[in-house]
DNA sequence: TTGCTAATGCAAAGCATTCGCAATAGGGAC
DNA sequence: GTCCCTATTGCGAATGCTTTGCATTAGCAA
């Protein structure tokens, strides 16, 4: 973990921010956790280790991580924002709109798809978002009537 | 312009509820714009065309729209909400990170990654939205310095 | 250790969106 | 056309996520 400590000042120093606790805080339970947490969630979460963490400042850091890279931000569900950690390479999702279950996978054809839109339309293409929705595996199998996720 | 309210009123009908004039001037300002509108802008375009309408009114009647297949809501730029009127079949969309133009766009390939991920979770997949950001190829042309969408 | 200033905590403000409720107006039945 | 039932509207107040102002705290370079 030092090493990771390390590397986290290296990349703080770069941008000319600080490494505070609160910012490790944020960044280890985001780590921690399987992705897609909401920035309350991830408040609570935090305060759990260290009282001395407030939401807005939870806000703050996590502008900061998306700044540099750290961390994306979805609209999964198209509600409010989710976070989380950013990994190797991009990578989708599907949401289950019964469940709420989000399963992320890779494929090659989006990066096909932004070829063709760069070479159709001259535009340079630098982000990619492709979201899902639908039915799970088990919410199908238990289908029929009722839902998990009724408001 | 006769045939298509015939069309709608028949669509509100089977759906079980009424056609106001204001969910006229609703539908009527997204159809008539280039899509991708934000709630405020079609509350006031729809305002300066009959001045009794509520914002409100404007949120609930885009929410019956939606329920009803007649509008597709999209979260561009990560930002608060657009609404467009359903055209003919699936489509995408790219949007310049400078200036903020939206490019709409078709590929089979959606469907593709669709089928795969099907197959590969056994999921069952009922929407999907592709949303790739970038430089459109005005803005990378006179790149270099200024840009049009500065806060 | 010292000093500069970025970052934090707190509370208050901002915004988009929703809701409660009385008044209004579709539209089916007569 | 008229009447009636109730979906829909307008309005303002409320909600919920997110941001901001400001005095205090704490990184971190020297």
């Amino acid at each position: 973990m030092s090493e990771s400590n390390d590397h986290l000042r290296d990349a703080f120093q770069a941008a000319g921010r600080r490494l505070t606790r609160q910012r490790r805080l944020v960044l280890r339970v985001l780590e921690e956790s399987d992705g897609h947490l909401e920035a309350e969630t991830i408040y609570l979460q935090a305060k759990a280790r260290d009282t001395h963490i407030n939401l807005a400042t939870v806000y703050r850091t996590l502008a900061v991580l998306k700044e540099m890279g750290l961390v994306e931000e979805h609209r999964l569900g198209e509600e409010h924002g989710h976070y989380e950690a950013v990994r190797k390479g991009p990578h989708y999702h599907f949401t289950c709109l019964d469940c709420g279950k989000v399963i992320e996978f890779d494929t090659p054809l989006v990066a096909q798809i932004e070829q063709e839109l760069s070479t159709r339309e001259g535009v340079r293409v630098t982000g990619a978002h492709l979201h899902l929705s639908g039915c799970c595996a088990q919410c199908q199998t238990k289908a029929g009537g009722q839902r998990n996720n009724e408001k």
